[in-house]
DNA sequence: ACGAATAAGTTCATCGGATATACAAACTAG
DNA sequence: CTAGTTTGTATATCCGATGAACTTATTCGT
């Protein structure tokens, strides 16, 4: 019933906690106390018994003071810590499961990635097994001193964010499953599911600190056997009202086009989709993405006519999206990335055409530049998103319990 | 560079300031100093520091106590303040032009709407006209001792929100210009453009207190010449990055579909804008809306294939908005206001088939409750929610001088 | 009619947290 | 080795939310 919380003491604290935590993440360089104190307006003092808590959270570090040009006292340079709070990705997708574990830094500390046809696999024995490799990495992690954050699990279908359950994943065959305590994690581990392709959005934004500064509204499309897309706006994932924003592939390319298996016609991933790709140029579905990118930029008629039909589709649905949303800069992944070059062409003839504010807003087309497995990226990269968010929680304890 | 500002000591006045004032102003009926602090968790002094503050800002009013049902000493019921700080909306459109001044309890408190045809208008004069009647509303808010807290002005074409510039309204002629500064107003009064459709869609949110609590995420979608949409996203109008978004009028419909005047083929406008609408039964472009709806309305074949193509037309490139947003009303305006019982079941029909998450989130259809000059009515409002978003500036001066 | 009960609103001492100012620390330049 | 410069810390102050006690205005029971 209650909308927006007040703000109490303690709120000022919160916030300039997560401020000063995330300029340091961001930065391109390490950054003093001085230098945050320019950045932020706050006083030297006031950054100083923030930067502390946050180090003594294990949140921030002080790297070794380095030589200074000018005269002065030499700064401490500020970075995140590393191996001290961690969190976990994972992931269940048609060819592969694995969980990954990154750390403040952005490092990938651990991971288990299983490259399998799990197409049409039990859900609750599939969703075990992931478990069970957590767990592991979860124990791996502990007795390294490590704090586990809470662990994202990404899927390929549509997933109510907030009850936690999978509506339905299409190609694993799986629907109406609550995947979460499927897994048997840790009583009191933060746990969430979301869907894959908006999770991979968001590692693009965390694998380029340089990203997180300049372009944080894009469009990420991932092309699989569906057509996913994730909306990025000012560096929020925009989800809609049930977190089911995205589903580029089912926007209507041809009203009178061929059948879509969810039940229409002239669907976007009926022309660009991975089946139609691979078809076209009479591969298999379970082709890897080097292996088609590969086929598709040979130069015989085959090709050229898979790309262009698909390149005319996707801009075609690109140019809708940016019509409504007015996004200036599309990321392209999944079997997308490494056709890029031959697909913009036929994308930038669509949007030039159809978009009405082309003229005076161009949009740039560029391929994800994390692109492996970057679901997994995009899940643990949320937890620790959380973390740098509100630390207060992190300054209380120090016991290596997950604050709640 | 420095995107996040730190918060300070008064940061917290002004979020708790302006959470109460948002409150009171949202809500069905007057609330006590003591219902707010329940509702917000706040302490009972701390909310009447906050609304004795506001009282005298001129923002909220103390009414008469009324007799209470149970015990206890009876409550002083709090409620926007009338006529006291007021907002102006402007509008050049089509076929008028005009000034509308709201007031904080919503209520229209002056007003002046010129009927004419302004296709092709030489934009200078035009603007000059609408400021001399807004100076003059300006001149008799004052002298009833109101503080006019800004003018927001709507246009129907492309506007760029940061500069303030018009970068083309096709259907008034006019591009590239700045019309702010033609306007003439009084020096320090805050002044700002929209887009016509973006902001009556804002009105529809303040049109109904009930609609603020609840369905605050919307598409809004305005028929008239053009087809306009607005994205209203828990609360807030969702622009893009320049403010360009909701271009829904030019979502292409069929990719081999006829030419249109933005220069690329199949848009929607060209199946469902007030053009092809009036071409359908005969009738000409500068017809009432009324009159309109009555003959669309009619059990005749032309009108019923006009509904069908339009509805149809409008229902794909809905779908295709949903998909991308996952967002589950949409408010028909404009033209299409009267005509929703005849359009909502194609609508619907394209909605079942072509949303996928359709089985799971049922899109609701419905006709835009405020419909007369709704624009007029957002920007008026759209100046009132700055001051009510931070009331902190009319706190401080007793003057009847606009904070900067 | 009168006191007990009850709820609304106010007063005041307290506390958390940002701020300004002054100061100590660590370096460079001459 | 001293003056100058910049970083980081200590201390007093101020702003604003909080909790508890208190005042005010009403209903209810007798």
């Amino acid at each position: 019933m209650n909308s927006a919380e007040p703000a109490r003491q303690g709120s000022l604290r919160e916030r300039n906690l997560a401020l000063v935590a995330r300029q340091v993440i961001d930065a391109a360089e390490p950054l003093s106390r001085a230098d945050l104190a320019a950045m932020t307006g706050m006083t030297r003092a006031t950054v100083s018994t923030l930067v502390d808590q946050l180090v003594a959270a294990g949140i921030l570090t002080e790297l070794a003071p380095v030589a200074r040009s000018g005269p002065g006292r030499p700064a401490v340079p500020l970075a995140p810590a590393a191996r001290t709070i961690v969190g976990l990705g994972l992931e269940v997708n048609v060819d592969y499961l694995g969980v990954r574990l990154i750390d403040l830094t952005g490092a990938v500390v651990d991971e288990i990635v299983l490259a399998e046809n799990l197409r049409g696999s039990p859900a609750t024995a599939t969703l075990a097994r992931l478990g069970q490799l957590t767990r592991d990495i979860i124990t791996r992690a502990e007795s390294r001193d490590m704090r586990v954050a809470g662990a994202h699990l990404a899927l390929p279908g549509l997933v109510d964010t907030g009850s936690g359950v999978l509506r339905i994943a299409p190609n694993l065959g799986w629907s109406g499953i609550e995947p979460l305590p499927l897994l048997g994690l840790p009583d009191g581990l933060p746990t969430a599911v979301g869907n894959e392709a908006k999770l991979a959005a968001l590692a693009q934004l965390w694998g380029c600190p340089a990203a997180r500064r300049t372009s944080r509204t894009f469009l990420y499309v991932s092309g699989d056997v569906g057509v996913g897309a994730a909306i990025v706006i000012d560096g929020e994932l925009f989800g809609g009202g049930h977190g089911w924003s995205g589903e580029l592939g089912h926007v209507t390319v041809d009203p009178s086009g061929p059948a879509c298996r969810c039940g229409a016609n002239g669907c976007l991933e009926r022309y660009a989709g991975k089946e139609v790709l691979v078809d076209g140029v009479g591969l298999d579905i379970d082709v890897p993405g080097d292996v088609l990118a590969d086929r598709l930029g040979a130069e015989d008629d085959a090709a050229r006519a898979a790309v262009d039909t698909a390149g005319t589709a996707l801009g075609q649905a690109m140019a809708n999206a940016v019509n409504l949303l007015d996004i200036d800069r599309v990321l392209l992944g999944g079997v997308y990335t490494g056709l890029v070059p031959r697909l913009r062409p036929a994308i930038i003839a669509q949007l030039e055409s159809r978009v009405l504010a082309a003229p005076w807003a161009p949009v740039w087309i560029d391929p994800a530049p994390v692109a492996d497995h970057a679901a997994l990226t995009g899940g643990a990269v949320t937890v620790l998103r959380a973390v740098v968010d509100n630390p207060m929680p992190w300054t209380a304890r120090q016991a290596r319990t997950v604050p709640v």
